[in-house]
Order: structure tokens, then sequence, then C-alpha cells
DNA sequence: TTTGATAAGTTATCGACGTTAAGTTACAAG
DNA sequence: CTTGTAACTTAACGTCGATAACTTATCAAA
């Protein structure tokens, strides 16, 4: 039974009032395993081997395993709502903001390919169903401290983005809401069958990211 | 331990040489369980049980668990190719037989929702990356009794129509192989959008799956 | 008609999984 | 110095996919 951290604390028992640090320990642990070797490698036996505790300890801080690996995916979804909110800020042609975020969503999808499977891609747990109703409200309207929020506020943040063309007063062929929802379906369906079928022989990534975006644009917006 | 199956041969011991009808059965109840119960639900013991056989002998006739599920999938996917070839042999304009081709391509993704998803959602199993060199073959030089079959056959000839519409000269906006990718990933990402996210308020199935084809067709190619 | 190869099963078991129950240890406050 | 309790542990349960080793039924040949 090795021990693999390196940290001064780690298989030490904590002291009262530390446990959150523990905490920290395994959703570390957690996301080099799951980096490392993947979704069914990352065992709550084997993040425990790792932290240096037993199995059931990590029930103390996480309320089963689809709980430690959401919080996982919410700690990377972060880093993409924080890109898309300076992507808000400018001051860009509404289109043009769309056309940056819309890159911005695949590549991190294809950077996290791990996390994007297991939030978008994976089978209908419980949870997720419970969740899904959240995902249509307003970005601000979302408890970011709820588990799923991240992966619900970038959603919403590129939904928010057509309404922002529409206040542009651009003509769609669709209405608003419906061609948000064609647009990220585009942008959702070549993430997922990149990051299903990478050995599949695409055309090659950087142009079948630039050509989504000018299919889809170009399918839903009236262009002079 | 209850026995289900209601045919006359089932719990009984097969003759000699009647191994494949076993094997029907087995596949017949698997298919009840996970159209029933979905995957997870869908063991090996639980199929045996149904059966009425002992578990191990399921590996008789399946080397594994996901040989069975391949079958299923392959069976399911195989009416698909049905209707896909009847549309490619009607004498419609290429683009016609191109958007009825992929509205039955989502129609039949929405109605066999864990079929499409065990066979293009799941996760990469070793199986499935060796099986993804197979998928930039033509319809004809797929080995039709190979596992995986029935879904590179189903994705080759969507792929195929794309070349007929090269060859009826239509301008597009991309090589046809790109633009062929493009549309399926938007396509595939409806289908995956509503399979995996079912409870969400989307707009109506109907404008969104006609929505995704024009929008599909116009970002593709250049109209009069 | 007996025999024997073998198809078609069985039972027993393995190691791994997520998870829970119940017991233990260490620390901090009174 | 006691005592409550946070932070653990060990043991176990039921389930899973899969394998090994054994049994039973069938059919063809001797």
């Amino acid at each position: 039974m090795e021990r693999h951290l390196s940290t001064s604390t780690a298989g030490t028992r904590k002291k009262r009032g530390e446990g959150h640090t523990r905490r920290d320990e395994i959703l570390l642990a957690a996301k080099k395993l799951f980096l490392r070797e993947g979704y069914e490698a990352t065992t709550i036996r084997r993040i425990a081997d790792v932290v240096g505790v037993s199995a059931p300890a990590l029930y103390l801080y996480f309320k089963d395993k689809e709980a430690i690996m959401l919080a996982l995916c919410d700690e990377t979804f972060g880093n993409l709502v924080e890109n898309m909110s300076k992507l808000e800020k400018t001051k860009l042609p509404p289109l043009e903001r769309l056309r940056r975020c819309g890159e911005a969503y695949v590549r991190f999808g294809l950077d996290n390919p791990q996390e994007y499977w297991l939030t978008f891609l994976s089978g209908n747990t419980p949870k997720k169903v419970k969740e899904a109703k959240e995902l249509s409200r307003t970005p601000e309207s979302i408890d970011p401290n709820e588990p799923g929020a991240a992966s619900a506020m970038a959603f919403a943040k590129l939904m928010g983005m057509f309404r922002d063309i529409e206040k542009a007063g651009m003509p769609l062929y669709f209405p608003v809401d419906t061609a948000a929802e064609l647009v990220w379906m585009g942008l959702h369906g070549l993430v997922a069958a990149l990051i299903n079928n990478p050995e599949f022989p695409w055309t090659k990534r950087d142009i079948l990211i630039a050509g989504m975006i000018d299919m889809a644009v170009r399918g839903v917006v009236r262009l002079p």
C-alpha cells in the first residue's frame, strides 16, 4: 500500500477543524487519476490510496463518488466561465463576440475531454435529471456553490450571447432561443464527435472548428 | 429465481447444433432489459435470469458483455441503414435526398436513444478505438458481419450523400469531406443533446430537427 | 449397443467495485 | 482530568464481470 502524496500532511491525521484541507487533497488526487487514466480507473479506493487514507474516509467529505466527480468538473468549467466572462465584457461587435465565444467553448471541450464527457456526454444519472431544470435560468440566478453550477453557467452565457445579438438588431432565420440552441448543438456535436472518436480520420481540427462556426453563423443569421 | 421467458424452449437445454437459438434468446432478453431499464440495469446475471440459464452460459455465445451490447445495437442500426438505402435509391434531387436522410438519421437516434448512446456517446473502450479506423471506408467495403458494422454503414451512407451532391455540381463552402463532417456533427449534436438532457426546456423537437437541417444546409451549400 | 468425443450447460470462485456500520484515536474545551 | 466529537480505521455487505473446473446430454462411429 504505497503512499503517493509528497505534501507534508499526507497520510497523517488532520487536526480538528482542518478537514477541509483533506477535502482539497482528495480533489487533487482524483483529478490526477482522472486526467491520467480516465473515469473508469478513478475508483474510490485508488483515490484514497493516493491521498493516503482509507476508502471510507472519502465519505466524510463527499456524499458519493459522483459528488467528487462533479466537484472536479465544476472546478474545470470555472475556467471556461472565466474566459467567457472576459469575452462578454469586450466591446467587439456582437457577432464577433459570439464567434470567439464559440471557439473558446469548443477549444475548452477539446482541452478537457474527460470533464466535458462527464458533464455533457455521460449517461443520465438521477442527479443530472434534477439538475437539468436549472439550465434554463439566467447566469445570475444560478447558485455558484451548487454542484454542476459551472457547466450550467457556461451554457447560459453562450445562450446569453444570442440575446445580445438579437438586441443588436441582427435578423435571424429563427427565434432567438431556437437559434441559440441550434448553434450550441452544432458546437456540442463537434466536441462530442472529436472526443468520442479521436482516432477517426477527421478533417484537421482547426478547420473543423472554424468551419462549424462559419456554418452555424451563416445558417442562423442573415448576412448582408 | 423466476423464469421469465414464455417460449417453449426456454430454460431447457438445447439440442446439439441448436446453440444459435439460445444466442437469439440472449439478445432478445438483453434488448428487453436494455430498453426497459437502461444500460446499468442490464447485467450479465439479469440477462441470464430472464433467459433462464446461468450467468456463465452467456459466455458460450458472446466474448463479453460489450459484445452482447454491440450485437444489440447493430441489430437496431440495421433498420436505419435500411431506411437510408431506400432514400438512396429514390430519384429525388440530391439536396432533398440529403434533407430526408438527415431527418431519418435524427429521428432514428431519438427513437432509439439507448442504442444511439451506446454506439456514439458512451466512452472509448479499446474495442471502439480499433473499430474507428473502419469508419472512413465506403459502405461497400465494410464487412456487415463484424460488430459495429451497422453504425459504420449508416455513417458512411450519410457521408456518401455529400459525394453525390458534389457530383451533382452544387457549389459548397467547404471541401466535400469537411462539409459532410460538419453537417453530421450538427445532426449528431442535436441527437446527443436531446438524449442526454431530455428534461431540458428545449424548443419543440420537430422545430429543432427542421431547423438543424436548414441551418446545416444553408451553412454548407451555396443556395441560389 | 456400447462408447466416446463434444456441445451445452452447471457450480464455485475470484478480484474489484461503491457503500455502510461500527469501532477507534486524538485533540480541544470545560 | 474528563468528555465530547472530529477524523479517522477495519470489517463487511451486496453487486459486478469474468474464469476455472466440473457435469450432463446428445449423436455418430465402432
